[in-house]
DNA sequence: GCCCAGGGAATCG
DNA sequence: CGATTCCATGGG
């Protein structure tokens, strides 16, 4: 439930929910802390998002002619309508999740934009989040729209004729060409966000990796963390490590069909407490 | 200098 | 097929 209060949107008692956790844990590359939480792009509309008690808040730091409909874009990106509650205790009742989950349950998977998802993760691939944090503001900074202090993610549009080697001028380095591949098989159509919606998790990763530079770990993420494809479950050095260790027999059965969200908490486990 | 990072493509056997 | 190697860059 949310209202619409002196031209900010407040989501009213939300409980199982933890901003640093959330923004900070790997899914997205580009939010910043900003006064008493976080700043950065929803639906395009740049915002400061916090928490007042147990009310979470959007507040629009530009002009939002309708607060109504961003309102609800707030509560798909913020995954505000999923039932989490419900899902944790499902998750809970096998042991090492229920331990996983411990380490950060306010942890929520967001919703967040098509294309910014893609391009990110493909800068993802071999590298670090300080690093990929660091390429993906040069990217905005450079391509993207100047919003008071802040910087938007480019549109495809505005990358059309974007060379490799521009690319490479941000430190890119090999997956520049990805990049470039990747923004003109969307430019082309061949891509499509809607598709991707309409089909099933495995039809819509085998479309992503006629990407180049799109591997299953990639498509997972692009599926997981912006087409709501909550059963994909992406695989990374951390997660491997994790399955070796805590799932040796594979996957335990409560978390199914939501695999991807439990993902998330056995992740930011794994990378603070397992060894490498 | 060596190792690693939210991997994937190219190459080899 | 599966297994290995290379790819750019920067921090530890």
């Amino acid at each position: 439930m949310y209202k619409l209060i002196d031209n900010k949107v407040v989501f009213l008692n939300v409980e199982d929910y933890n901003l640093d956790e959330t923004f900070l844990c790997g899914q997205a590359f580009r939010w910043d802390k900003y006064k008493d939480g976080f700043s950065g792009f929803i639906n395009k509309t740049l915002c400061y998002v916090y928490f007042d008690n147990s009310n979470l808040i959007v507040e629009p730091l530009v002009v939002c002619n309708d607060l109504n409909s961003f309102a609800k874009k707030c509560e798909k990106f913020l995954s505000l309508d999923i039932d989490y509650k419900m899902l944790k205790e499902r998750f809970s009742k096998n042991e090492i999740m229920k331990k996983s989950i411990s380490y950060a349950p306010g942890i929520r998977v967001l919703n967040q934009d098509f294309f910014e998802t893609l391009l990110t993760f493909i800068i993802s691939q071999n590298n670090n989040i300080p690093r990929i944090k660091k390429i993906v503001d040069e990217l905005s900074k450079n391509y993207g729209e100047k919003v008071g202090d802040f910087y938007s993610f480019p549109t495809a549009e505005s990358l059309k004729n974007i060379s490799i080697e521009e690319y490479a001028q941000l430190k890119m380095g090999f997956r520049a060409k990805y990049i470039f591949d990747a923004v003109q098989k969307i430019n082309d159509g061949e891509i499509k966000e809607e598709t991707l919606l309409s089909l099933s998790y495995e039809d819509a990763q085998t479309e992503l990796i006629k990407i180049k530079g799109v591997g299953p770990k990639v498509a997972d993420c692009v599926l997981l963390f912006s087409l709501e494809k909550y059963e994909s479950f992406p695989k990374d050095v951390w997660i491997n490590r994790a399955l070796e260790q805590m799932f040796p027999n594979g996957l335990p059965k409560e978390i199914k069909g939501y695999e991807g969200i439990a993902q998330q908490y056995i992740f930011h486990y794994a990378r603070n407490n397992l060894e490498k």
